[in-house]
DNA sequence: CTAATTCAGTTGCATAATGCAACCATAAAG
DNA sequence: CTTTATGGTTGCATTATGCAACTGAATTAG
């Protein structure tokens, strides 16, 4: 009876739980974006267990999101680094401090963010790719994508162009969408 | 020996993570940003263990994300809600949901945006709140916030603006910034 | 009127996942 | 020559998770 995954919904956010959703995962890469790289940094600052650290890291770098490259050679010693992959996840760790800020930080946020090109603290306004204003959650729609297979145990109106009247893009399957 | 929480860390990513964390939460909240409310949905959409369903969400609930709502009194029954909190990790969800689509999502989006006011498939971009630019990663700069505490066995110049020098705003703790 | 179904869980048990501590190995430092 | 720094591995104890069976109240089917 082993932890079941989420590989095999069609779900990029299970997806992206698959990567990153262990315990400890995220705090590994919110480390590695701040510049922590050796084994024994990521081990003192955040309180790991180094099997279990050993083991994140390697599967950090399986799935892509980190790599070690040689730092010394007469002791054989490698620094972890994110690849562009796992700096993407850059918006997903603001995404969780700016929430965390919000509402779980009594005192204040512990870290703010300045950007550089401004000079001035700054949060994270996210907007429309296409028409640039602020993006709202009751103003998003979902709505299958090309990677659509099944939309059968839906809420209903969530997707109310499909009746299911069989003709869906990827046919049918096993799988369900979201 | 239970799982080491992340509730003393000062950090407001280790704060989220508490609270959205554990195996399964993340997609709790995800369908229930669709529109999912009832017990038996949530388990049934995603094939998680009842018992364990029934865990997260009272973890859920404890920590003001979703709440209970009475909505049958004969067979008294209680479909599950978010709370703005709750609602607010949008943000999050849809960012973890871009980075898979981007990076494990081979067959494109299984899902896509529409954002109602403009009408056409969107994206999430994030700009400055100051200046609103787009942001990039490498324009950002971690500053201690109101709510830090230490800021030791931080990597270099990471917080340049303090030399330790004992004047910390919130005093000397055992606790560590970011 | 009885049986099956729906909904919302709870309980028991087996198997992973996690945490701790001890240990290993190389090289540099004192 | 012993200690320290770095980067792990191994063993064992404790949690967490998953599965299936069961409870219980009310509604529906036959």
């Amino acid at each position: 009876m082993e932890r079941k995954s989420f590989a095999a919904m069609n779900c990029s956010v299970a997806q992206c739980l698959e990567v990153v959703g262990e315990w400890w995962s995220v705090l590994l890469i919110r480390d590695a974006l701040l510049g922590v790289t050796k084994f024994d940094d990521f081990w003192r600052r955040l309180g790991i267990s180094k099997n279990i650290l050993a083991s994140r890291l390697n599967h950090l770098i399986d799935r892509g999101v980190m790599y070690k490259s040689q730092y010394s050679t007469k002791p054989e010693r490698y620094e972890y680094l994110l690849t562009e992959k796992g700096r993407d996840l850059w918006t997903v760790i603001t995404a969780m401090r700016e929430w965390g800020d919000r509402y779980e930080a009594p005192n204040g946020p512990p870290v703010e963010v300045e950007h550089r090109s401004c000079g001035h603290i700054s949060t994270m306004i996210p907007v429309c790719s296409h028409c640039g204003e602020r993006l709202e959650w009751r103003e998003l729609k979902m709505v299958p994508g090309p990677g659509a297979t099944e939309v059968d145990l839906l809420p209903k109106d969530l997707f109310p162009n499909s009746h299911d009247d069989g003709t869906t893009k990827a046919g049918r399957s096993d799988r369900r969408v979201v």
